[in-house]
DNA sequence: TTATTATATCGTAATATTGCAATATATAAA
DNA sequence: TTTATATATTGCAATATTACGATATAATAA
């Protein structure tokens, strides 16, 4: 057989897996990175700063979407997207962690 | 079509995806978490703490190596793997550069 | 109401990932 | 050398992801 044996994995571990899934994709990062250049969350020119047809780009908002990396507001006919602090927090408070364990290790 | 536009991304962000994509499976944080809870590097029993058969955890080792996520090196009939710490302070400070830059916005 | 514009969803083809049985390889022990 | 043990590789079936044309939805403008 195949693909996802994810329920034999704790949750903490499958929340984990599924929030570096969503910033697996280059142009994913690239969106992440965009809406961290641009000053204001307006973002309704994704689609143009990307090399990717207008419902890929809706894919891969979604994707960040469900995983809280960004926020979507609707503001008239566009939507506004920006990253939500909260995850990149949690994120680099993981990543301090495993640091701070590692510095108290032999290797 | 499907699959794959890499080639339109840059290198920077393709590299970035790749290590969120080793990330990116319960299984190999499992290891990852592993890893960071024993003492030494001698972790010839992985396999006994997965729920994944041999061949599968081999596989999911291999991807955390060419991602440079852990080390390996032989150690007579077992193979002694570990983190590389240089990794996770890399991806930490990736995320600390994006809170700080966070910071200093309107949302 | 009828465009126009921005974004989402559906359907589907191409491709990638996951998991494992079978098998190969390599080192150590007998 | 033979056997036992640990890990890697191959091949393949099941499943998931990616990309996009076509189309739907929703809000504003004319």
């Amino acid at each position: 057989m195949g693909a996802s044996k994810s329920a034999s994995f704790s949750e903490k571990h499958n929340e984990l897996a599924s929030l570096f899934k969503a910033l697996s994709h280059p142009a994913r990062i690239a969106i992440v990175e965009y809406l961290l250049s641009v000053d204001t969350c307006i973002c309704g020119d994704i689609v143009n700063e990307l090399p990717l047809a207008q419902p890929t780009i809706s894919q891969h908002l979604k994707e960040l979407k469900n995983a809280n990396i960004i926020k979507g507001s609707i503001e008239g006919t566009a939507i506004c997207y920006c990253i939500n602090s909260e995850t990149m927090v949690k994120i680099e408070s993981y990543f301090s962690l495993i640091s701070k364990t590692l510095k108290s290790k032999c290797c």
